[in-house]
DNA sequence: CCTTGTGAATCTATTCACAGCG
DNA sequence: CGCTGTGAATAGATTCACAAGG
């Protein structure tokens, strides 16, 4: 039983802390911008939808660096919240798939400004190869096995002596996700991040999350459904979730065997 | 305090229930391609990452139509899946933001394929109006307010009496989100989905939900982090989490104030 | 014999409430 | 005083384990 907690203090982060940590930063952040010092966990509860004590219980896991009768100082927090989630240096990204959410995601700013590289953007049709797409070129599929040479990863500080992008991004249709996924793995990948909607197969020291696209949209359908259910008007106000899912995670079991496979 | 369940059965349906059903429905969709026709709890818990009695427990809030000894049919499963997140019908969306996000999002196949419909895309820049994106035009910003008046509204089966889509999809860049949401908000949309990195406030009848794409990469950071702290090797395996959120709700409650107010 | 459906047990997350510090 | 930090209390979600059905 391994996971400990993140910085300073040994305390392990639960999973549910970790997930609305990055929404604390860009709260947090967007008030540093509007000219605030500090936070307070009234105010960082208001604006992340959760209540306050949940805010001080999440905080308090990164350490205790709030001031009593004062708040928090906004951009120390900030920056503990990054050191926590591990942020606080430059990830190497290579994309897969130069459609347009492989665009989308290269050119996001909530990509580049929270630590985020892309370093590589690969897709396979040879119409989009060499277009400039934010800080890189579109390269063939077929490089992507060259991807420990690439130049621009000598650039990052040497990151943690990772000879790969430790993260593959996949946006292509998804009957070339498996196999793109198969190659990641190949060069060295260490962690892949799936928008395509399929279920992949991975070896399981490779960690997986999936991005649904649609599950949120579903989930509103859920509510709008709901709402009408019980009259107009009667609309589920703050009966309403506040924090919400995206994705899947299949465990590495049988799952390809399950999907092709005879019993 | 309404919230009731969804169909059949009175029960109600939790949240976290809510969110794994897309995920399920996914599953079997994929079997079904595959020529099963039936599922049992065991293959879906492999393939979505769970426990089976989760699987079970979930199913059986929509309904005991399960047969044991053989599983669910699935193509059953799936109507009633659909039914129970109120994507039997078609959703009228309308996006605004042609950039690639909201490119990516009309035409991808989890849009079209889960029910929703986007009737309209909207954008400001002058160079892109009038280019087709999937199945509709870019329009400008300014025809937002004939939303009502939409062609391709009437298309669809008059929804339920909806005079305009109610649900609206942020794309733009953020600095542009909170107008658009009020404008929004002012035709007669009931939900939002936004994607623009910026925390909204919209009157409390409207429902907000919020997706950010890089929170999935920022808990990625984190369980990498993790994984290099335990040292190499000792990577995380199966204490992974294996279902996750990328977005927050802000409660309605003085959001703007708090950003911008003064005490 | 296999798999569902579900109460009871467990585990996790959230909220309360207040002591303690700046 | 006001606000953090946190034990104790509560609520909620997950897993166990098994009775019952096809």
């Amino acid at each position: 039983m391994p996971q400990v907690g993140s910085g300073s203090p040994g305390r392990r982060i639960p999973e549910a802390t970790v997930e609305r940590l990055p929404v604390y930063q860009r709260i947090v952040v967007e008030l540093l911008r509007a000219g605030m010092a500090t936070v307070s966990s009234e105010q960082l509860a208001g604006l992340a939808g959760v209540n306050a004590a949940m805010v001080r219980k999440d905080l308090s896991l990164l350490g205790s660096f709030g001031t009593r009768g004062t708040g928090y100082d906004a951009a120390y927090l900030a920056s503990q919240i990054d050191r926590a989630l591990g942020v606080d240096r430059e990830w190497p990204v290579a994309v897969v798939g130069a459609g347009n959410l492989g665009r989308a995601l290269v050119n996001s700013e909530g990509f580049s400004s929270r630590g985020f590289r892309v370093v590589a953007l690969y897709d396979i049709d040879p119409g989009v190869i060499g277009d400039p797409v934010g800080p890189v070129v579109v390269r063939p599929l077929d490089d992507l096995e060259d991807l420990a040479d690439l130049d621009d990863l000598a650039d990052i500080g040497d990151v943690s002596g990772e000879p790969v992008p430790a993260i593959g991004v996949i946006t292509t249709p998804s009957s070339a996700a498996q196999e793109v996924a198969d190659r990641l793995v190949g060069v060295g990948v260490r962690s892949i991040l799936n928008f395509a909607p399929r279920v992949l197969v991975v070896p399981p020291h490779v960690l997986l999350r999936y991005v649904d696209l649609s599950i949120e949209l579903q989930v509103m359908s859920f509510y709008l459904s709901q709402a009408e259910r019980h009259g107009p008007g009667s609309i589920v106000e703050r009966e309403l979730p506040v924090l919400h899912s995206v994705g899947l995670t299949p465990t590495a079991e049988g799952v390809g065997d399950q999907v092709l496979g005879a019993p």
